[in-house]
DNA sequence: GCCAACGTTGGC
DNA sequence: GCCAACGTTGGC
């Protein structure tokens, strides 16, 4: 089983649209970047735990757990030409782009900010993807060991 | 294949 | 809103 990080504006999506959500279940979908794609479609597998981050808002952190219930498979929102991210050059029958489905497991007691995700970028956390300069991808992996350390942060 | 122009991301 | 970093596009 792997770990993955979920970036998401809270605007856009995020815990409340899973809480409404039925068995609080949602599809991600919408990710139009090949390397978070080639993640999306090639690694990530049902069972596998992902942090739920809000980016892009006045507390950018970690702020909840997700349990991924379905692996990879293509996203429809790509062939809607009404979506906002539709892309004529993904075809059903050669689909471009894909996403999973995830769950709510629990809202963190508290959000882990990346200012305090930051002051550990000496040490546990010392190679996580997301505090690596320029790093915008919005599904990037986790360690096991970075996964059990924010645990404990909480 | 190169590279300039442009668009997006995302912290601040 | 600013701006740096990065990805994508398209002419050549």
């Amino acid at each position: 089983m792997n770990y993955w990080l979920l970036k998401t504006e809270p605007e856009t999506f995020g815990i409340a649209d899973l809480e409404r959500a039925p068995k609080r279940t949602a599809s991600w979908d919408g990710v139009r970047n090949y390397q978070a794609r080639n993640f999306l479609r090639d690694d990530v597998k049902a069972g596998d735990g992902a942090l739920l981050y809000y980016s892009s808002c006045a507390e950018p952190g970690v702020v909840a757990l997700l349990r991924v219930t379905r692996a990879g498979y293509p996203d429809p929102t790509a062939f809607d030409r009404k979506n906002k991210h539709f892309d004529p050059k993904s075809k059903p029958d050669a689909p471009r782009w894909y996403m999973i489905d995830v769950q709510l497991e629990r809202k963190l007691g508290r959000t882990i900010t990346l200012a305090e995700l930051r002051t550990h970028a000496d040490g546990a956390l010392k190679n996580m993807r997301l505090l690596m300069p320029g790093n915008r991808l919005s599904v990037m992996p986790v360690s096991a060991a970075e996964w059990r350390y924010l645990l404990k942060l909480e």
